[in-house]
DNA sequence: TCCAAATCTAGAACGTGTTTCAATAATCAT
DNA sequence: ATGATTATTGAAACACGTTCTAGATTTGGA
């Protein structure tokens, strides 16, 4: 018995624990934000030792990138499962995103800690970062080809997915950060949009 | 003899004091990022208590943004003095993101520690923020208009303006945190600007 | 089953951003 | 000049991320 959550390695107390500390991470990254996510809170919830905790996620951002890495592999998941409606790229493109972002926003203590996390990464997270990105490209990707084939994706298709990624990324931020209204998160992606895929 | 520094407010003693201060903050930005601008460190080398440092600036991330709107506040200063050279819109904003870019690069600690500040400000900072990206936005408006006589920019003209800076910021961003190489900056933006601005 | 190695626990301790407070100094209106 | 208000100082204290230590506990191989 050795996969009851597939993948990670460890004994069974160890992803057991894994999960603990996870999930206590995101509830209390859900009620308060990440201010809220302090080290002991997340190690009591999870009943391990701050220690065990540190063996684990080497830091607190560690602890938040895993986490939003988690939430992104669900999201691409599902996105994957069912077809992109739309009869444009730009349709497409803003439907995915327009539809994560919503789901971000209904969540924003959540969203903020994952994000502020994401910002503050350092090169020691590169790998998660990385596998964030990758899901994000995914997405987007899917969503500009639509029904067509899976055709490998050209340079072009790369840069335009990695513009409208940034801009996606600078728009949450501020509006996480207070700076900027809900909405303008999606009309910033949309101006974009329709600025790189001229339909 | 009210204006020996101009515009900033209070008796000379404190326009002393606020100068101390940033100057302190930029130079152990320069020796050692963020992570050296200590807030004891800067009370200490700007002469003043710590309890002053926080009167004068709320919090470290106050403290670096200021610092990081008058550097934006200088490099538009001299970037408005002399033409921006180049053929097309596309040449003239790279040359102008290109040079800048290399400036902030030739001091990599201080502009990770002004980076980062700015990445994790928030809604208190929002005036500093705003102030910052009105410099960014004049230089590259100005690099687009080229020789023209200055014209109001269009809404399309702001839309552009703004992904451009997004993208700008969140690949300066990859290079602050050691996520990706020092080229890879000016090529993010270079890909973006050619999508943005066909010539 | 038993031993050695690895892991976990509880808790103290440290560093740095931030707050607080009593005492002193500077400023300003009268 | 004087008293009232405000600013500055020095130092202590607090909060939270992080590190460290000494002793249990678990695990995996002989």
């Amino acid at each position: 018995m050795t996969s009851a959550t597939e993948t990670t390695p460890g004994s069974n107390a160890q992803r057991e624990r894994r999960r603990r500390i996870l999930d206590a991470t995101i509830a209390l990254a859900e009620e308060g934000g990440f201010d809220a996510v302090q080290m002991r809170a997340v190690a009591d919830d999870a009943d391990v030792a701050l220690g065990t905790l540190y063996r684990y996620f080497p830091s607190k951002i560690h602890l938040l990138v895993t986490a939003l890495g988690r939430q992104f592999e669900r999201a691409e998941e599902q996105s994957r499962t069912r077809q992109v409606p739309g009869d444009t790229p730009h349709e497409r493109v803003m439907h995915i995103l327009g539809q994560t972002t919503t789901a971000l926003q209904r969540q924003p203590n959540l969203t903020e800690a994952l994000t502020r996390a994401f910002m503050f990464a350092d090169a020691s997270v590169v790998d998660e970062i990385h596998f964030v990105g990758m899901k994000l490209t995914a997405m987007i990707t899917r969503a500009i080809d639509g029904t067509e084939v899976n055709r490998e994706p050209t340079e072009e298709d790369t840069a335009i997915v990695r513009v409208i990624s940034d801009v996606w990324f600078t728009a949450l931020m501020g509006w996480v950060t207070g700076r900027t209204p809900a909405e303008d998160v999606t009309k910033s992606v949309d101006v974009a949009v329709r600025l790189l895929l001229r339909d």
